[in-house]
DNA sequence: TCACTGCATGGCT
DNA sequence: AAGCCATGCAGTG
């Protein structure tokens, strides 16, 4: 309310008044101004849903004789319970309610297509409107000829930008410049606008029509009232005709509009998630040439409904809006088709739930193998007109890339193999470190809306949904993890060479993660490094030894005090900047690095300044990481036989055995030797008696950007020298060539993994591990991408941090 | 013991 | 805070 004196919006009123309310919500964003009248009139939903032909703007009901729309009402009084509604339809007009239907979801499109479509030129819907008659009886042409110019043009601009969106009658679309207004909607439901895109034809003709709105005209009206109100306005797809009545199109009268509109109004409560993103093809698939066919809703499948009950739990506003009204919780049968046109008959039913009802399809077993489904896929309910048939569909989730394609599905530690639908979806839910497989992956999230819960996930462990930011962190790369990898203040590491592989040691201790930087020459010859302040960019000086931590700004700059805010000038400059990082590049392995980031291939300094940014380059070498280049592991070479590349991702099959040579297991065994060796020697010591135990456990760590996975590896001991025992996982000391190393091991996925608790530290106490443990552990091979950086801890030793190991690259084997 | 059924629980929106 | 719904589980055959 405002006392700022203006005019009534609704031109039939122009009643000019100091006081107004808010009306509908416009185009612009703002709200129709009404006066007092016209307030109360739209607030009471008098006012009809439509434009006239002969006076312009909205109209109270009263003036045409209309009834409120109930199709479309104000907020305030939308929507008596569904349940009512339903139960005054009794089952016997279900095949009449079906035939009419909901009014399709397309009535109201803008309640269905959501801003993610419109921001998305992959349109899920892309239904294409025909509206060729009915369109001059409504007065749609005439509001098209009153279009100003300029709004048509920009707006078609702006639809042939976003994707061939048509929306008129063919002889003004045809011209291409003229259409029907193609505009955002009022969504009274959502108090949102949200533009409708329509297509006209499945043609080469790209124009657009939109038609215009002049302010009291068009221009908040309702593109679904235009639909409702003419009978022969029909949305089509492809071939296919879909009518705002579900029957109109299809020869029945708009007699049905009424029951409709009721459907309608559970169509727009229904969440996102439930709104079909059915495609073209999946329309063309479903129904036949010229068939009416109607969207109804969609369900991902959750492990419950993909499982062996057979029970497929309905969305409760779908089941009560869309299925037949039951009141006998035994239900009855319902006969559906699926898209191969297989009848089946499933039991509709429901049992009571917290004052509610829980409704249910039993049976869906089959139908559910029949289009193998999984769970984490979606089904497709539609609804054939004007018979009524229910159409039951398919669309598997995303495709989550196998290990062969050199891409890395990580969820934190967690990959999953290929063909369990659950890890599948989970993969697809969560994390990828390939530029595709996000891709992929957000387009999924956009037309699958998000799921409420991390069921598909993880039924009981709510931890692994990782944040975007996480993912990020994810991306490191083993190499670039491996750059960060410092030894600790006053920790000088030793380094052995074992196998052609650099270890370093830090005794004691665990090695920290440092700020990338740049090493030199200073001018006196000394070796130095260039680090760049976290907060002003700039790049500072130090010592060549300088342990940087990653979150170094100009005030650490202990070294140069004259340089140590970040006002100081900076002494790098650009051209020996350059310098810097095109020596770096001729290094051989920087270069094979670079080589293998982006296409772009231009080492963005600022990219330098943190993880973050080093894992969006990271980012950006998956996206051209691809098979030809890779094999399963970042670390072997194309056609590397070693029994990790041979190891099918899914973790089935051998695992190293005993003689491989791969450049993970010889390092390793030779690292084992000599830690057994050590663990022998500090127990033959006097003062070792308390770790004379007969069980010694080895801890191997295998970080992940950020975060380390730890695995407790027990050693038994015999007698006279160290006895490794057989379970895959445990390593042998003894006789390197007997033991075994488990590459596949990965963290318990049930309960105890988090990637993130504890700084993504997760001990594996053998002793308490069970076979099942190994077992689970062989699902999926330890990418080298994965293991980063792969320490082998020796429980209260020390930490070996095997660089070098891992970072045997592709060429070296 | 297993499969099925119906309900209860609790996380999530 | 209410309602939805995924899933667990007890009861039953």
């Amino acid at each position: 309310m405002s006392a700022t004196m203006e005019v009534c919006f609704n031109s039939n009123c122009n009643q000019s008044s100091e006081k107004w309310k808010r009306g509908w919500r416009r185009r612009t964003g703002e709200y129709a101004h009404l006066c007092d009248p016209c307030a109360s009139a739209y607030e009471d939903g008098k006012f009809c849903e439509t434009f006239h032909t002969n006076a312009s703007g909205w109209r109270c009901c009263e003036s045409c004789g209309k009834t409120p729309n109930p199709a479309w009402p104000p907020p305030f009084h939308f929507l008596p319970s569904q349940p009512e509604r339903m139960k005054d339809i009794s089952m016997k007009t279900w095949s009449g309610i079906a035939a009419s239907g909901p009014v399709p979801w397309h009535q109201a499109p803008s309640l269905f297509n959501g801003p993610s479509i419109q921001a998305n030129d992959q349109l899920k819907m892309p239904f294409e409107v025909d509206v060729s008659d009915g369109i001059g009886r409504y007065g749609l042409s005439e509001r098209l000829s009153m279009a100003s110019p300029e709004m048509k043009q920009e707006r078609s601009c702006e639809r042939l930008a976003n994707g061939n969106m048509r929306f008129g009658p063919p002889e003004i679309l045809q011209n291409g410049n003229i259409g029907l207004k193609v505009k955002e909607q009022h969504c009274p439901l959502t108090s949102d606008f949200k533009p409708i895109y329509c297509r006209n034809d499945t043609s080469s003709n790209q124009s657009l029509g939109v038609a215009s709105s002049s302010k009291n005209e068009t221009d908040d009206a309702p593109i679904s009232s235009i639909l409702s109100q003419s009978p022969s306005v029909s949305l089509t797809v492809g071939k296919q005709v879909f009518s705002p009545s579900g029957l109109d199109s299809c020869g029945e009268g708009q007699i049905r509009n009424e029951k409709s509109r009721g459907d309608v109004r559970s169509r727009n409560q229904l969440l996102p998630r439930y709104r079909p993103q059915i495609t073209n093809e999946e329309l063309q698939k479903i129904s036949g040439d010229f068939k009416c066919i109607t969207p109804l809703f969609e369900k991902m499948l959750s492990a419950s409904d993909a499982g062996r009950i057979g029970r497929l739990v309905l969305p409760k506003k779908c089941a009560e809006a869309y299925f037949p009204s039951i009141n006998q919780a035994e239900g009855l049968p319902l006969n559906v088709q699926d898209i191969k046109g297989k009848e089946w008959v499933f039991q509709f039913r429901f049992w009571p739930n917290n004052n509610s009802r829980m409704y249910v399809l039993e049976g869906i077993t089959p139908c559910i193998q029949s289009m193998q489904l999984q769970a984490g896929d979606v089904v497709t309910f539609s609804r054939l007109e004007p018979e009524g048939k229910l159409i039951m569909g398919g669309r598997k989730a995303s495709v989550v890339p196998s290990f062969d394609q050199g891409e890395v599905n990580v969820i934190g530690s967690e990959i999953s193999s290929p063909g369990d639908a659950n890890a599948k979806n989970k993969s697809a839910d969560i994390i990828c470190l390939n530029g595709h497989v996000k891709e992929k992956v957000l387009e999924d999230k956009l037309a699958i809306p998000a799921k409420r819960k991390n069921n598909y996930i993880n039924a009981k462990s709510k931890r692994l949904r990782i944040e975007n930011e996480d993912m990020m962190e994810l991306k490191l790369t083993y190499k670039e993890a491996q750059s960060l990898i410092r030894a600790p203040a006053k920790i000088v590491p030793s380094s052995s060479i074992v196998d052609g592989c650099e270890f370093e040691e830090f005794e004691d201790c665990e090695p920290v993660i440092g700020r990338p930087t740049l090493f030199g020459i200073d001018h006196s010859g000394e070796k130095i490094q260039w680090v760049q302040c976290e907060d002003c960019l700039k790049w500072r000086k130090v010592p060549a030894n300088a342990l940087v931590p990653s979150n170094w700004t100009c005030s650490d700059n202990a070294w140069d005090l004259h340089r140590s805010a970040c006002s100081s000038a900076e002494e790098l400059t650009n051209i020996l900047l350059e310098q810097l990082l095109a020596a770096m590049n001729k290094d051989p392995r920087s270069k094979e690095e670079s080589s293998e980031r982006d296409a772009d291939a231009s080492v963005d300094v600022e990219g330098h300044n943190t993880l973050a940014n080093l894992a969006i380059q990271g980012e950006g070498k998956g996206l051209v990481a691809s098979s030809e280049n890779r094999t399963k592991h970042p670390c072997h070479i194309p056609g590397c036989t070693c029994i990790v590349c041979l190891q099918p991702p899914s973790g089935k099959g051998t695992k190293h055995g005993p003689s491989c040579d791969c450049a993970v297991c010889t390092p390793l065994r030779c690292r084992f030797r000599t830690l057994m060796e050590r663990l022998e020697k500090k127990q033959t010591e006097p003062s070792s008696s308390s770790q004379n135990s007969h069980a010694k456990e080895l801890d191997v760590d295998a970080c992940v950007g950020s975060s380390t996975v730890k695995c407790s590896l027990n050693v038994e001991e015999v007698p006279n020298s160290s006895h490794v025992e057989e379970p895959i996982g445990r390593i042998s000391s003894a006789s390197p060539l007997k033991g075994q190393i488990d590459l596949n091991i990965q963290p318990e996925r049930e309960e105890d993994f988090s990637p993130r608790s504890d700084c993504g530290v997760v001990k594996y106490s053998q002793p308490g591990l069970s076979d099942r443990f190994f077992r689970q552990q062989q699902h999926r091979p330890l990418e080298a991408d994965v293991i980063g950086n792969l320490l082998v801890k020796q429980d209260g030793v020390g930490c070996v941090n095997i660089r070098g190991c891992v970072a045997l690259d592709k060429e070296s084997g």
